[in-house]
DNA sequence: ATCCGTGCAAAGTATTTGCAACCTA
DNA sequence: TAGGTTGCAAATACTTTGCACGGAT
């Protein structure tokens, strides 16, 4: 069984849930597109080409523990919706996102490179850091190499 | 005239816009209330309270102008709203956010510190920054002084 | 058998928009 | 005077919730 699965399976168990074929499905999902940040409703439309009897108002409520339980993570893209990504973190530390603003990819980079910040900011202004979001703006590697070729900007997300 | 105004003013002339009392009454409020991050509603209740005839639509449909001329800043707290703050940022980096999960006081802190990182982020992904949002969560330093006394957790934005 | 979980539809809520009247430049 | 701007209300659109039925333990 898939290591995300089994995790979900314990943590529900813990807390008195129950582990659903809907609650299931979803996490499949989540998996089957790792690195991906996807809407509530394309989550949706996935869980549905599987399993159409399942409902949307399912979809949130499952993102939503999911997200509680630690399994994804939940992620502003500066769109109108919430969207969702597995949980590839060790720590409690979130990765970076990197978002071009030609075409609209979303980049995730591993590597934190803030703990040097981080002390710095306790030093100065005694706050303790426990987590952060850092979201990167720019062009990406692709646009860089095709400069002003009216291409489109679609987000591709 | 304050700075700000003027601003304004020459920013709307040059685009053919108008400067209206409500633009002005709007701007006055976000000026009174540097350093706070208003939602488009606190914002209506403060210019009601000048101009009790002004709409809400007004309120928000100011808010994004000023945003776009680069007079305000719209941010995402983590609650259901568009908050907005005053721009006090010289180039088109903006100032970071320490957020207190204890007492949900919101600290901006001046200095950027991420010339570094995004020097590293351009050599290992070939992605050239352009601009950045950072939130930091942790402890403030006023919760750290008093540990565990069970004060309320309401947030102060 | 218990009671958590689900599907559906209705409700909720921040934000946007159409439009006639208004007012700034 | 002309056209951008406003206020109001209606419309949007994402998300949440009430409730009776269904299913996992």
């Amino acid at each position: 069984m898939e290591e995300n699965t089994v995790k979900l399976k314990e943590q529900l168990k813990e807390k008195g849930y129950k582990l659903t074929t809907q609650r299931q499905v979803i996490l499949d999902v989540m998996i089957e597109h790792q690195g991906q940040h996807l809407s509530t409703d394309e989550v949706y439309s996935l869980v549905k080409e599987k399993h159409p009897e399942i409902g949307l108002a399912t979809v949130y409520r499952t993102l939503l523990l999911l997200d509680e339980l630690g399994i994804v993570h939940k992620l502003d893209l500066d769109d109108e919706f919430s969207r969702y990504e597995l949980n590839t973190d060790t720590k409690d530390h979130r990765h970076h996102h990197l978002i071009c603003m030609r075409c609209g990819s979303v980049i995730g980079m591993e590597e934190d490179l803030l703990d040097e910040l981080e002390q710095q900011i306790r030093d100065k202004y005694n706050f303790l850091v426990t987590d952060h979001r850092v979201k990167f703006y720019g062009i990406c590697q692709k646009c860089r190499g095709v400069e002003n070729t009216g291409a489109s900007v679609k987000r591709t997300l």
